[in-house]
DNA sequence: GTCAATGTGTTGTCCTGACATCCGGCGGGC
DNA sequence: GCCCGCCGGATGTCAGGACAACACATTGAC
C-alpha cells in the first residue's frame, strides 16, 4: 500500500498540511482511493512526503472533520465506505446551487432599514428596536421557484446594494466585505404554506415547506447576520454530515 | 484578564485538553465567562497551567470546533457573542429528549429481518436483498407522538431486542455492543403527512412534517445503520451548529 | 494634522522527540 | 486444537522550540 501520488510544494503559501489534504480528498473523490482502503501510516506518510509527523496528522485530522476517513488507535486509517457527498458546510445557496450545476437567480423584494424585530434582536445581539437592514428575496433555481429569504443584518458592518445582491450571493458580500463567517446556529424545521407564500413559491396552500433559522458569527464572535428561509420541500433538502473528533 | 481558574489533574487517565476544555466549556456555559470576553493568550494559558502550547492549543481548538469560541490571528480568542445553544451532534432521539428534560417513551412496531430494499442497500453499503434488520418505532415525549423512526441495520454487528429498544435509544445499544459511532451523512427535508402517518402521530393528514435519512459509520468506516424518520413539524426541530476550522 | 513605518503581541504553521495506549496477529503452552 | 500472553505497529497524547503572518497601537516623518 503506497497510496496515491502526493506532491507538496514548499513554495508555496497554501499551507503543507492543507496540500496533502487537498489531494487526499481529490484521490478520494476520484476514485483512486476506495471506499474501505487504509491510508499509509502516520509515520510512512511523514517519510515519504518528506513531512513531519504533526503535519501529517492535521492534514489526516482535516480529513475526518469533513467525514471522508476514520482513524482507529492502533489499527490505521481507512476511507470511510459508501460514496461520499458533499456536505453543505457555510455556504450560501447561491453557490449551492451553482455548484450542483442549476443556475441560481434572485429577486429582491424588499431592502429597506427597518426597525429590528425582538427575536430578531435577540439572535443578533442588537438592542430591540435598533436600526438594521432587512433584506427579503426570491430565489431561483434554474428558473423555478424555490426559496423565500429573509435576512436581518446590523448597519455598521456591510451595506447592501441592490445590484450586487442580484449577482452573488449574500455570503460572498460579506466575504468581500472583508467579513469572515466562521460559524453559525442553525434551526431546522418544517410548517405548511400560507397563502401568500404558496403564490410566490407556486406551491399550495397548506403545502409543507422546509423553514431554516440562521444566525451566522464572524472570526470576531460577532453576530452577522440572522436569517429565516422558506425552501419548497419538493424541490429542496439540506444535507449534513457530522463527524466527530 | 486572567480568566476562570483551571485545574489540570495529571494522575486522571481523561487527556490534560480535553480536562482544559471541558473547564473553559463549563465556564462559558456558567456564565464566568461571557460573550466577547477574551481569554488569555496560548503563551500565557499554558505558563499558567503548567502544559506546553500546543497542548493548550488543541484544548481551545476543541472549543472552535464545537462553535463555542472564534480565533483571530494576530489578536486573540473571544467567547462567540449571544446564547450558545448545544448541538444535536451524533446522538439518538431518546438522548436528546432526556437532556431536554422530557420524558422519552418508545413503542416498537416492528422489529424483524428483511430483504433488505435497494435504496438502503446503497446507502448501508450491503448487496440489494440481503438480510438485514428492519425496526420501526414510534416515539413519544410527554406522553405525546413525536416520530416514526425506520431504522435498517446489518445483522452482523448487533442484534436488537425487543426489550433493549422499550428502555434504551438505538444509539446507546450500538455502543453497548461495542461499535463507537463516528459519523454521518445526513438528509434533512420535509413532506406532507399521509393518512396513515398522521393517525400515528396525532395530526391532521397532509400536515408537514420534518423528515430526516442518516447514514452513520462507525470507526472502521463501515456503515452500521440507516435510518428514515418523520417528525412533526409541530413539536419538533433539528438544531445544527455548524463551525469552520 | 495626516500618513507611513515600526514594534509588539498574537495566532498559524512546522519541526523533532518521546512515551502511552490500543489492536491484532503470532507463537508457545496446555 | 484451543487459549493465553507477548509483541510489533498503529494512533493518541504531550513537550519544547522556531519562525511566519497578521493585527493593532505607537512612533516618526512629512
Amino acid at each position: 500500500m503506497t497510496g496515491p501520488e502526493i506532491v507538496v510544494d514548499r513554495s508555496s503559501p497554501v499551507p503543507l498540511y492543507f496540500q496533502v489534504a487537498e489531494q487526499f480528498s481529490a484521490a478520494i473523490q476520484r476514485g483512486d482511493l476506495a471506499p474501505g482502503d487504509r491510508l499509509d501510516s502516520e509515520l510512512q506518510l511523514a517519510d515519504r512526503l518528506g513531512l513531519s509527523r504533526p503535519t501529517v496528522r492535521q492534514a489526516i485530522q482535516h480529513l475526518v472533520d469533513k467525514g471522508l476517513i476514520v482513524r482507529r488507535r492502533g489499527v490505521g486509517t481507512q476511507v470511510v465506505r459508501g460514496e461520499v457527498r458533499r456536505a453543505v458546510e457555510l455556504t450560501s445557496l447561491h453557490d449551492d446551487l451553482a455548484r450542483a450545476g442549476r443556475q441560481p437567480s434572485t429577486s429582491v423584494l424588499e431592502l429597506a432599514t427597518v426597525a429590528c424585530p425582538a427575536p430578531v434582536a435577540a439572535a443578533l445581539g442588537v438592542a430591540a428596536g435598533s436600526e438594521v437592514q432587512h433584506l427579503r428575496r426570491l430565489r431561483f433555481a434554474d428558473g423555478e421557484p424555490l426559496a423565500v429569504m429573509q435576512n436581518w443584518l446590523p448597519l455598521d458592518l456591510v451595506r447592501l446594494t441592490l445590484d450586487g445582491l442580484q449577482s452573488r450571493g449574500l455570503y460572498a458580500i460579506l466575504r468581500a466585505a472583508g467579513l469572515r463567517v466562521r460559524g453559525a446556529q442553525q434551526r431546522i424545521g418544517a410548517r405548511a404554506a400560507t397563502a401568500a407564500e404558496a403564490q410566490m413559491l407556486g406551491e399550495r396552500r397548506g403545502a409543507p415547506l422546509l423553514t431554516m433559522t440562521r444566525t451566522a458569527y464572524d472570526d470576531q464572535g460577532r453576530y452577522v447576520e440572522h436569517g429565516a428561509h422558506i425552501y419548497r420541500a419538493s424541490r429542496y433538502a439540506l444535507e449534513v454530515t457530522v463527524a466527530e473528533r
